[in-house]
DNA sequence: CTCGAATTTGGTAGTGACTACCATATGGCT
DNA sequence: AGCCATATGGTAGTCACTACCAAATTCGAG
C-alpha cells in the first residue's frame, strides 16, 4: 500500500465528488463525461480508467453498500437463513446510512434520468441474485429447481423490503428510522399486515 | 382505424421481427440499428419514430404483457386486492406465454448485454410501482406513509413472484408450467416454505 | 377524380458516450 | 541515479441518438 494506491483512491474521490457536483448543479443529462474530467483535472481516458460508464460513477457507492452485506453473508455459513437475512437487511441500510446525502443524490438522479434508474434498478436485482446464491447452497432439499426457486423468492423479498424501505427514507429526510421501519417490515409480512396474492387471509389492519 | 394505422402496426411488428433476427444472429452489441434499419428497408430516423431506443426494440413485448395486466387491475375496482394480485401474476404469465419464443430471447439478450438487463430490470420495478399504485387507492388507513409503504410491499412480492417463476420457465423450455408455479409459489408464501427474513419460524420442508 | 392538408418518411448534420491505441510521464525499487 | 511497472493524456474512430428539412404518401372534401 504505497503512495500509488493513496493517490488512485484520492482521485478516484474526487472524480466521483466533483462528478456529484456538477450533476446536481446542472443535471445529469446536460453535464458531459467531459466536463468532469476537466472539474476533476484528469483526462476523459483517466476518468474512463476508474469508472465504466456515466452511470457507474453514480452508483457506485450503492452497489458496495449491498455487495458488502452479501459477501458478509456469505462468510456467515452456520448461520440461521432467517436470522441472516434480517442482518443483511440490517447491514445494507447500515452502511447507506454511512452517506445519506449520497444516497439521496442517487435517487434523485435516477427519478430524473431513466438510464441512471435503469442502471440502480439492475444493481438491486444483482444484489438479489448474488443473495440467492448464497441462500441456494444452504438451502436443504434435493431437487435444486426448487431449491433455487425458493432461493430466488426468499431474496426477492428481501430486496424488497431494502428497496421499500430506502425509497420512504429518501423521500422523508431525518423523518424516519431506516431499521425501525425494516422491522416494521418484517413484522408486517410475518403478521399478515400485507396483502399476499393468494392468502385471503392476509388482511389489512 | 384506416390504410394507414394498418401500415404503421405492419412497418412496427417488421422492425421488431427484423431487429430479433439480426439480434440472434449477430448479438445485441455487434448489431447497428443502421443494419436494423436497412434489414427492414426504412430509414433510422423512421426507425427511431417507432422505438425510443435499440433496448426499447427488445422490450415492448414484455412491457405490453406487464402494463395491460396492471391495468386491467386498476378497472376492477371491487375485487378484493389479494384476489386481484393473484390474478394480476396470472394475468401477465398467460399473456407472455403467448409468445414463449419472443420472451426467452428477450431474457438471452439481457443475460449478455448489460443495457438490455438494465432496461429489463427497470421495466420490471415500473411494473411494480404501478401496480403500488392501484393498490395505495385502495388500501384503508390514516397513515398514508404506512400505506404506500405496505402497497411497496405487496406489489414487489408479485413482482418477485412473477421474476422467479419467468427464470425459471425460461431457463427449463417446456418442462415447466408457469401458472402452477405461480401457485405453488403463493403456497410457499402462505406455509411458511419460504424462508423470511426475522420470522424464525419460516423454515424450508 | 382531384386538389390541398395532414401525416409519414428519408436524409443530413451534429452531439456525446465509449473504445482502442500510443507516446509520455510518474512512482517504486535496487 | 537508473530501470521497470504503472498511470496518464491525447488522438482517431464507432455508434446511439437528436433536431431539422424537403419530398413523398395518405386522407378527406369538393
Amino acid at each position: 500500500m504505497g503512495l500509488r494506491e493513496v493517490k488512485r483512491e484520492r482521485t478516484r474521490r474526487l472524480i466521483a465528488d466533483k462528478a456529484f457536483e456538477l450533476f446536481s448543479d446542472h443535471g445529469f443529462g446536460r453535464t458531459t463525461v467531459e466536463q468532469i474530467a476537466a472539474a476533476a483535472e484528469v483526462g476523459p481516458s483517466t476518468l474512463y480508467r476508474y469508472f465504466p460508464t456515466k452511470e457507474g460513477l453514480v452508483l457506485e457507492f450503492v452497489d458496495d453498500c449491498l455487495a458488502e452485506a452479501v459477501s458478509w453473508f456469505h462468510e456467515q455459513p452456520s448461520m440461521e437463513l432467517t436470522d441472516g437475512l434480517r442482518a443483511v437487511i440490517e447491514r445494507v441500510l447500515e452502511q447507506l446510512e454511512t452517506n445519506p446525502d449520497r444516497v439521496r443524490a442517487v435517487f434523485d438522479l435516477a427519478e430524473q434520468n431513466g438510464s441512471v434508474s435503469a442502471h440502480l434498478n439492475e444493481l438491486i436485482w444483482r444484489f438479489r441474485n448474488d443473495l440467492a446464491d448464497v441462500l441456494y447452497r444452504r438451502l436443504p432439499g434435493d431437487d435444486p429447481r426448487r431449491a433455487e426457486f425458493v432461493a430466488a423468492l426468499s431474496a426477492g423479498i428481501a430486496m424488497n423490503i431494502i428497496e421499500s424501505v430506502v425509497r420512504v427514507w429518501v423521500d422523508n429526510p431525518g423523518a424516519v428510522d431506516a431499521k425501525t421501519m425494516a422491522r416494521q417490515a418484517m413484522r408486517l409480512l410475518r403478521t399478515g399486515g400485507v396483502p399476499l396474492p393468494g392468502v385471503p387471509n392476509s388482511a389489512v389492519l
